[in-house]
RNA sequence: UCCGGAAUAGCUCAACGGUAGAGCAGGUGGCUGUUAACCACUUGGUUGGGGGUUCGAAUCCCUCUUCCGGAGCCA
């Protein structure tokens, strides 16, 4: 007898198969039984029918508890009454365990009670559909940059510095060369790398101890940053758009049954695919202003001004020509503007808010220094970074995306501790 | 860090100064097509900790703890 999974069913209508997995959920009413089976690809409903199963089993049967292991044998039918969906008619059930209680219902729970059981709340099915747009969107930017010659290049996570000295970091003694640090960005490594292999990316975690508390906010979380030589601003913003539409193409080509568990507005997400809107920061301000909002041209944007931004578009919007103050060091000034440097964030719709932060970089030695220096820096640590300034520099840019909120925006879900296995925020770090 | 809110059965909640209760989960039984199945019966409580007011506190007051929502900072 042949071991399937519930992804490759439809391929098996009218054969004797075997399935191995949980049970998410069981009814029985006399001598008819149905266990929804998961496997981890799927869910699947058993029939068992006691005259055919046996006494025996079927009694074993009836005391299965939910989340309880089980080994399945029976023959694929169509649904009786689902459409384009299969059954299995039980002809053999074999239990690995009986589950204890298991301590989420089939009722609602609180956020508290789900995070601390987050070990098991990832195999509730809204869990499990996220996880796997998660895993989409991630070989998805992947797949497109090594489509554009992007080589994935690591940078490290133990630093000896702050990339951008603002934010906070996590500190640890690193043996006995002193202080390290949780990188916040990869960044100015990738910077480095574009001189060996002219378009590189990294992706993988980096931390954060700003003591945010919002939904759009963890202190561990995933960021793909992608970095190429002679790239300037507005080229940069056209890989950002055709990145993301690429993500969501993807995601609605693969990812249909989850986006429909999520309850996921598709035709919205599928209006995103179209030309992205772009606005100067000082045109935004206006704009917004006209709408009612405080903001001023020397202001980041609020979450407020994020929402009403694109409350009328369909598609995300580019902010970029950003005033020089609100904005990272290695930004590249404006020619038009030495006020302005050539930064862009990506304002995603439907009230989401920011998911890319990009900018051409400061390629001339002496402006970087000045900037430097101004911002107080130690320069004798970054070293390494000017030096790329001095040995054939190059017009360049990059991008950092935050996957958990990219994943966030694509599924619908409200909370970005939802897109990441294990969520890590301020006041939170079990299991 | 700041502003607001909450804590009662395993879970989600009700009771708002006078005998702690429901739904779900668990248990037992019933039902040949169920879809968070249904029906009947049933187990389950130091009302977050400490202190106070009162004849009497889950309920009012103080305090601590934990969590939630939002802001700022950012991806």
């Amino acid at each position: 007898m042949k071991y399937i999974l519930i992804a490759e069913i439809a391929e098996h209508l009218e054969e004797e198969i075997v399935l191995k997995g949980w049970v998410r959920n069981i009814r029985h009413s006399g001598k008819l039984l149905f266990i929804i089976l998961r496997d981890g690809t799927g869910d699947v409903q058993c029939v068992a029918f006691q005259p055919e199963l046996g006494e025996e089993k079927f009694d074993q049967a009836k005391h299965l508890s939910l989340e309880s292991s089980v080994i399945i044998t029976g023959k694929v039918k169509p649904h009786p009454r689902l459409e384009g969906q299969f059954e299995v008619a039980v002809s053999d059930l074999s239990i690995i365990q009986i589950a204890e209680d298991y301590p989420i219902g089939k009722k609602e729970h609180g956020a508290d009670f789900l995070l601390s059981h987050r070990h098991l709340w990832i195999r509730s099915s809204k869990q499990w559909a996220i996880l796997r747009i998660r895993h989409t969107v991630y070989y998805a930017i992947c797949d497109f940059l090594h489509q554009n010659h992007f080589i994935r290049f690591d940078s490290p996570i133990l630093t000896p510095n702050a990339c951008e000295g603002t934010t906070t970091l996590f500190e640890l003694q690193y043996f006995d060369e002193g202080k390290a640090y949780l990188s916040q960005s990869g960044q100015l490594y990738l910077e480095t790398g574009i001189m060996s292999l002219g378009r590189v990316y990294d992706f993988g975690p980096v931390f954060r101890a700003e003591r945010s508390k919002t939904r759009k906010h963890l202190t561990e979380f995933w960021m793909m940053d992608a970095e190429a030589a002679f790239i300037e601003h507005d080229e940069n913003m056209q890989l950002q758009e055709e990145l993301i539409r690429y993500v969501i193409r993807i995601v609605l080509k693969e990812r249909d049954l989850e986006l429909t568990i999520l309850e996921r507005d598709k035709e919205a997400l599928k209006a995103a695919d179209a030309p992205f809107g772009r606005m100067s920061h000082y045109d935004a301000v206006e704009y917004l202003r006209s709408k009612g909002s405080e903001i001023t041209h020397q202001n980041d944007l609020g979450a407020i001004d994020e929402v009403l931004l694109t409350e009328n578009s369909p598609v995300p919007i580019f902010v970029d020509r950003w005033p020089k103050e609100i904005k990272a060091f290695y930004m590249k000034r404006d020619p038009e503007n030495p006020d302005l440097v050539l930064g862009s964030d990506l304002i995603a719709p439907e009230g989401f808010g920011e998911i890319i932060g990009g900018s051409q970089r400061e390629d001339d030695y002496d402006l970087l220094l000045q900037r430097m220096i101004n911002e107080n820096m130690p320069i004798e640590d970054y070293r390494w970074f000017l030096d790329l300034r001095k040995y054939g520099t190059v017009p360049h840019s990059g991008f950092g995306i935050g996957l958990e909120r990219l994943v966030c925006w694509i599924s619908g879900v409200h909370h970005i501790r939802e897109t990441i296995p294990f969520p890590r925020m301020i006041y939170r770090i079990y299991p």
